[in-house]
DNA sequence: TTGTAAGCGTTATCAT
DNA sequence: ATGATAACGCTTACAA
């Protein structure tokens, strides 16, 4: 047997096989430009052969992190969640680098010490911050103190490039606003999210730009405060739909909120789109599944969570490049059938 | 300063300031049954006083396997994964595991070797497989050879009582018809999941435990099969529709395929629940939002998460006991607007 | 360009 | 009951 116990090869097995030492079979690993040609060849041969891959926990050790991304969340959205997820890993895909969840509680005192601990006991190489916490910076300060990488998920750039992978809900929801306002629509009302959220305040920001370049008012009557679930949009938009004259249309700030302003609208007996039109934000799947099929800003989670794994690792896979990865991500407006013309 | 650097404290750190040597302090750590309470106090003393944590990483190196439980799973649905995480990351709490998630391609060819090199990458102490691919024996037979501890999720016992958390599909989907037969529904149809699934087979089964029980038949035409996806769901409502006369229920397998029927119906006009009744599986978040909202049955995923990191860190963790576990998990139906008599 | 020795923080072995 | 010493697999000085 080429190594004992049949157990996976390590370094030393490799290093005896190609008669070399550890250190050369090391540097053969980590891609160290002082080898000749020839000995890289052998080593690489013999790693090959053996499907020797380097132990994580050792390397962990020697190096005093863990090839570990946290993914830190809270306010599960969970396809939301699961989307990052997937960026992540594909992000993380062929490295040595694996992913860790952790969701937090975002209005625990100790949040912030929370993360802390997960960071340190982790050990962990770097981590992805996904809003609202991210969205405070006490958190991010805590992270370099802890020496832990970070990458913060918004909904607007709040810090450097390196640091953040984020949408543009403000002009992502000024564009689907735009396109109700070309619909006809004169009475236009929101359910905005909770105070607090940034993005709460970016979709606010496009809603008003919108209504504001077509030289029309946002009534203090016509907004109405979520707080992104769907018994608060409920609430809400009884408010909105109590109103008279009534808005023709509305957005919601989230999917989640906008289905229950189709729920509410139904139980009042208005008809959808024809009497209401309504717009969501996250092209979650419950918006394709409801009817009429919900017209929604879709953002790229998957990719920017590639992209946010990418930024992590880049200083240790040397594929990956800084520079090649955008801070900023394009949304989307997907027209479905619950915006219509207003009838008169 | 108590120790180098103002890093974490290391069990050197504690061994010197108590005045022992490391052995004495590892023996602390893992409740080794030969100490002295005295010395063990002293010891845990200056433990609490520094907020001492032993390394994981360190510890993963000497034990030659990581404190890192594994979830794999072929995305069956979002909330479902994501309640999963929530429930594992519960039986978790407390001790030094964290949760790596990876999914994996149920169909691709190297899905068992995939899985395999994830293990022996991270050397897991133990990974949750979810369905459908805890139902893979090849996969629990790796593991074992991996020397991996493992425990499958699924909706019938599949396994050992260690190694399984399971649901009782077909006495849930039993109640649910039956449910829909004491309403009145003589003509009930059934669109499945899809073949190799084992929940679509026990879901099936319980359909027809009821349907025998009343003394009713299940025609091959009422049964159209489905993929657990909502487009899928749709073609096979359409099929179901399509017959006359027409099924006054449907019981779909899941509630993405619930919220198709209910989709398709609208689409043809048909009133639900007053001309057509609809049950789904899984209350998942769209099947409250939806109008009206699904009967379904919920089963209880978090608890299952739970149980099965139980299971899996027993072995480690001193006040879990395995025997306090439980394998079977009640399911309970949940009524609500989608279910009412048939109109003559 | 390559090798040697020491160390990362912990546990296991075998003394005492 | 406690401790010295050698692993665990790898990396980083520092030599050669």
């Amino acid at each position: 047997m080429y190594c004992k116990y049949r157990m996976k090869p390590t370094i030393n097995d490799i290093a005896r096989i190609a008669g070399v030492s550890k250190k050369t079979v090391s540097r053969v690993i980590n891609d160290s430009p002082l080898l000749t040609g020839e000995t890289r060849d052998k080593v690489k041969a013999v790693i090959e052969q053996l499907g020797y891959v380097p132990n994580p926990q050792a390397r962990a050790l020697a190096l005093g992190h863990n090839f570990l991304i946290g993914l830190v969340h809270d306010n599960p959205n969970a396809q939301m969640i699961l989307n990052m997820q997937q960026g992540i890993l594909e992000g993380l895909r062929g490295t040595e680098f694996a992913m860790v969840v952790q969701p937090v509680n975002r209005s625990s005192p100790s949040l912030v010490e929370d993360m802390r601990e997960f960071i340190v006991r982790q050990r962990l190489y770097g981590i992805v911050i996904l809003p609202p916490i991210s969205e405070n910076d006490a958190v991010a300060k805590m992270c370099v103190e802890a020496g832990c990488r970070y990458v913060r998920m918004g909904s607007a750039v709040l810090d450097e490039s390196k640091h953040m992978v984020a949408s543009n809900d403000r002009d992502a929801v000024k564009e689907a606003v735009r396109y109700l306002i070309q619909q006809g629509h004169k009475r236009i009302a929101i359910v905005t999210g909770p105070q607090g959220f940034r993005s709460a305040t970016e979709r606010l920001a496009g809603f008003e730009d919108a209504m504001t370049e077509a030289g029309m008012k946002l009534p203090r009557s016509h907004r109405a405060e979520g707080e992104y679930t769907f018994d608060s949009g409920l609430v809400a938009t009884e408010q909105l739909l109590d109103l008279s004259p009534r808005p023709t249309a509305i957005f919601a700030s989230n999917d989640e909120m906008a289905a229950a302003v189709l729920y509410a609208a139904r139980l009042r007996g208005i008809a959808v789109p024809d009497e209401l039109s309504i717009v969501g934000f996250d092209d979650t799947p419950i918006a394709s599944r409801i009817w009429p099929p919900l017209t929604t800003v879709r953002w790229p989670i998957v990719a920017m969570g590639r992209s946010a794994a990418h930024k992590l690792i880049a200083g240790a896979v040397e594929e990956i490049d800084l520079e090649d990865e955008p801070t900023e991500f394009l949304s989307n407006l997907i027209r479905r059938g619950s915006v219509a013309p207003p009838k008169p």
